[in-house]
Formats: structure tokens, sequence, C-alpha cells
RNA sequence: GGUGCUAUCGUCUAGUGGCCUAGGACAACGGCCUCUCACGCCGUAAACCCCGGUUCGACUCCGGGUAGCACUACCA
């Protein structure tokens, strides 16, 4: 048995789609599961699509979401190293390598020099009927099958542009052997003489470079998506014009992800009509200057992803849906990925994130939530507003009353603001619903009996609950002696610190807010109301 | 058009001939909890694409339809 070697081999021509992400995770789980390697690979034989940054996105993205990289290109510091024996890790970069298998399939009368200008070929196609450059073709087309050998030869010697065609026989019966699909086969003479190498930019094709260096990189297994499977038989013959056949790697030819509603499968515009991510991180595209939105910038947790991305098109035996990384390698295996395309479900993904971020500690929310609120509060707001204590010290405590309500960090600040901002206005419908005509009343008598309060009675004292605390013991018993309802009371009480009908239990916001700070509001309400 | 792949609740899926009156999760809806909004908990609704065949018995196996998807470039 070989040695496991996958490749993940993104082409630099934007920023890496969630769908590619998916692929680059189960090479990561299949080759970890196994012990193996996993390479990167930067496929950018077509020069003209090719956009800047886009390869450094591709590896910072990758290095996000905690998957490893063993050989190859990755990301390491802010800066992109490689790794490896195999190298070079860029297509562009091994024109050398290819030029000399090119020749090898010349030489061996396998391929064929062809002289045909897109625009002929355009012509031909726009004149015939699915006309497919192939065995009934070739005999009638400019190559150097049907130009005699002195013709081939001035026509290289003056400089015109050709191709290299693979010259695939006919009426062959080709059978890829997929590890989630099983056995397919196809006749060779649906396949035309696919185009290996172009002398235009010196660069060979999708499906020679692929094959050259898969063997050349010793891959054992070609894990890449759907669209790439009417090509594998293809492949199978170009690994047998070799002569690789028995070092061949096993394929496996993965589900697509398709969009949430309609036909079809995700596509960039899908996120945006939608208005969500299927970048992982924020693309700035420096060809066409657009900016695309992405999963760490909209506060999602890598971990969070990786487990969405997981079970869309893999799932285990049961009901389990939580996975850690090292789980997931653990438990992953091809034989339970589906067969067919996966709908992509934004609302799963979201639930995700709320499960992680309940998992994380509030500490450590308290500092990612940081920049949130001074982005809302100014620099400063390491003090809050209303008094002395630092807001610091307070906000693992405030995110643990509010994170159960929240899927992403971002939305701490929608559940908690009220602990940093007083209310300046009252939301109509709460005020409609819980601000009654005996509301300034009430909040007037309650004013008086908190005031009462001794300062250092104020905070519930540690280790005991709310309904324990000083606060509840003093005010309940007076709303039950009045007879005014408690949801009466505290609901009015609410809209004043709050300012809303929502928000945690009232004496756990009374202990953050202070004395002074809850008097104030009071005060503030009982004018403005 | 041609070729290939696929087909269970709205969505992701469990199910490998009897454990299925088809299970779980997201979303939806209802209830409980409750000073509010959430969370949580409990519950409801919701699916085997169709037609044949094999079999004592098919969601599961086979054949044929149908539908969806992919590919069909000097793109990957």
């Amino acid at each position: 048995m070989r040695k496991v070697r996958v490749r993940f081999a993104p082409s630099p021509t934007g920023a890496l789609h969630i769908g590619g992400v998916r692929t680059a995770l189960y090479n990561y789980l299949f080759a970890k599961q196994n012990g193996g390697d996993m390479l990167l690979r930067i496929e950018d034989t077509d020069s003209t699509r090719f956009v800047p940054g886009a390869e450094e996105y591709i590896l910072e993205s990758l290095h996000w979401l905690g998957i490893g990289i063993d050989e190859g290109l990755r990301w390491n510091n802010g800066q992109i190293e490689q790794v490896g024996e195999h190298g070079p890790y860029r297509q562009s970069e091994r024109r050398a390598i290819y030029n000399q298998y090119v020749k090898l399939l010349l030489d061996s009368g396998k391929a064929y020099i062809a002289f045909d200008t897109p625009e002929e070929l355009e012509k031909k196609r726009a004149e015939i009927a699915n006309f497919q450059y192939d065995a009934a073709t070739r005999t009638q087309m400019v190559n150097s099958l049907t130009l005699s050998e002195d013709e081939v030869h001035t026509r290289l010697e003056r400089g015109d542009q050709f191709v290299v065609r693979f010259k695939v026989e006919p009426n062959e019966n080709v059978t890829v052997h997929d590890l989630i699909r099983g056995d397919v086969t196809i006749n060779s003479s649906i396949l035309d003489d696919k185009v290996l190498y172009k002398s235009a930019d010196d660069l060979p094709t999708y499906h020679l470079a692929n094959i050259v260096d898969d063997h050349l990189m010793e891959v054992s297994h070609v894990i890449r998506g759907e669209e790439w499977l009417p090509s594998a038989p293809l492949h199978v013959l170009l690994y047998r014009a070799f002569g690789w056949e028995d070092t061949m790697p096993e394929f496996a030819h993965l589900p697509l992800l398709l969009k949430p509603d309609g036909n079809g499968k995700l596509s960039k515009r899908d996120g945006d009509r939608l208005g969500f991510p299927v970048f992982p991180l924020e693309f700035h595209n420096q060809k066409d200057g657009t900016v695309s939105s992405g999963y760490r910038e909209s506060g999602y947790f890598p971990e969070a992803v990786i487990n969405f991305l997981a079970l869309l098109g893999w799932h285990n035996t049961g009901d389990r849906e939580m996975y850690t990384m090292d789980e997931l390698i653990q438990q992953f295996s091809l034989d339970r990925v589906s067969k067919s395309g996966a709908r992509f479900d934004y609302e799963k993904g979201k639930w995700f994130n709320h499960q992680y971020l309940q998992l994380r500690s509030n500490e450590e929310l308290a500092q990612l939530f940081m920049p949130v609120l001074e982005a809302k509060l100014g620099s400063d707001s390491s003090i809050s507003p209303w008094g002395d204590h630092s807001i610091n010290s307070s906000l693992p405590k405030i995110i643990s009353l509010v994170k159960d309500r929240a899927n992403f960090v971002s939305e701490l600040w929608e559940q908690a603001n009220f602990f940093f901002v007083a209310p300046t206005e009252y939301d109509e419908k709460s005020l409609k619903k819980r601000w009654k005509e005996d509301s300034p009343k009430h909040m007037t008598e309650l004013l008086e009996l908190l005031e009462s309060v001794d300062e250092k009675d104020w905070l519930t004292p540690e280790g005991k609950t709310a309904e324990e605390g000083v606060l509840n013991q003093l005010v309940m018993p007076w709303i039950e002696k009045k007879e005014y309802g408690v949801g009466i009371v505290m609901n009015a009480f609410r809209i004043c610190l709050v300012g809303a009908a929502r928000g945690p239990h009232i004496w756990s916001i009374t202990d953050i807010l202070g004395k002074e700070e809850t008097l104030r509001r009071v005060r503030k309400a009982l004018e403005v109301l």
C-alpha cells in the first residue's frame, strides 16, 4: 500500500469558492486520517484568467480554516512559503517539465500538432452542428496528421501558433473506478482530441498539467468536484499514454454544492442575491475592483464553517452533527459521501455558529467583542460611560447574560447595547404594551424604594441567586402589598433600564448597571414618558 | 442535441430486503418556562419521483420512464 498523498489544486482566478473549500477539507480529512500528505499546488495555466492576490487569498483562507498543508504552497505568518521535494508547485513555473512530456507524446504519436486558429474553429462550430475535433474530423483539419512534414516544419519555423492535441483512439470503452460512484464507463468516441498544450503562452492545459503533476508528485488519490467526472476517462487515457497506469491515482468525485433556491450550482451571485458569503474571507478583487464578503468577516468561527461544510455531502451513521476537526479526521470516510448534490442552507450554517459561540468561554468572547465595542463607543470604551467600574471586568458577565441569543459575536452588541448606552428613546411597541397609565406612579414609588437601598447591598451577593438578592427581597413584597402586579411593575422598570421589552433577567441588569445608573435611568424615563 | 452522474420531509440527511406506523437536525408552527425578548425543553406538521419486475416481503435489488445536475473551450 503506497503512502496516501492528496492534493488541492486551485486556480488563482479569484476568491476560493466555498465549494472549493469543501473539496480542500475532504482532501485534508482523508489525508490526515490515513497518515498521509496534503499538497497544495497552484494551477495557473490560464494566463488570461490570473487574478493578482488570489493565490495569497487561497492560502490564507485554508490557514484560517485550519486546513493544514504538508507540501507545496502554504501560508506562514503572512508569507507564502514553499515546502517539499516535488516543486515548483506553481504550474506556470513548470514549463520545462511539461514541454518534456508533450514531446514524449508527440514522439510516440499519441499526440499531434494542430494549427487551426481559434477563429477557424469557432467558424467550424457555427457551420457544423455539434462539431467535435476528433478521429472523425481531424483528417479535415490543419494539423500534423494532414500536413506534410515539410509544411509542419515551415509553419513552426515561421512561428505560427499551434496547439498540441491528444490523439484519442475512437470506439474504445474506458472505465474509471470512482471511490464514491463505482465504475463509470464511457466510449472514447464521445471524447474530443483535447488540447494539451498551447504555444501562445507556452503552457499546458489543465488535463496535461494535472496528469503530469499528479504522477510526478506521487499523488495517490484525486479527490475533486463532480464537474471533473466527464473528463476522468480522458485522464485515464492520458495515464495510459504515458505508461503510468500502474501508479495512476484513485479517483473520487464529490457532489456539487447547489443553490439554496432554484436550479443549478451555487455561485457567487447567489450569495449577493440572498445575502450570505460564498467565500471564506473577504476578497478584494484587484482585477475588477469588486469586494466580496467572507465568512470570517461575517463573524463565523472557522470550526463552525468546517463543521457545516463537512456535513454538506458527508454524514456519519447516526444522528450526530457536531464534530471537531479531529473528530472529523477520525470519522470521515469517502464511502459515506453522498452521490447527489447538496443544496446550500445558510440558516443551518448560522445554527452551527450559534452552537460554537455557546462553546466559547465568556472571557474569550469578551476579547472578541472588544473591537466591536470600541467601534461603537470609541477608543476609551474601557471606562463605562456611567460609572467608575471598568467594562473590561464586567464584560464576561454581560456576555454570559446575552450570548445564548446571539449567532455571532457582532450580534452581541444588539443584545447588550443597553448595558453600555442608556436608552435615549423607548421602543414604541413595548411602550404600548407594557407602559401603563399607572407606570409613572409605580416607578416613582419604586425609585424611592430603591434609593433606600445601601450602595453596598445593591449587588446580588456572590453565590446567591438574583431572587435571594436584597433588591428582589425588597421589591417583591412591596409589589405584593400594593397589589400592583409583578408583570406590570417589572416590565415598566425594564423599559426604563433597557428602552424596550427585552433582555436578560432584571436583577442581572441592575447588578451590572449599579445603583447610581439604575436610578438615573428610572428618573430619565419618568421625565421623558 | 450528445454523454455521464443523481433521485427519502421545504433543506441537510439516517436507512444497505423484514428492526420503518421511515429516525435526527435546520427552518416553520404550537405549548411549557417566565417580569420581557431570547435560549432551553416538550410537541405538531412535513418525505421514500413514477411504472413495472424479482421476492413470502421492498425506501432498500433489477429494468424502463421522468426529473434534476454536470460536462460537451487553445477555462479550470
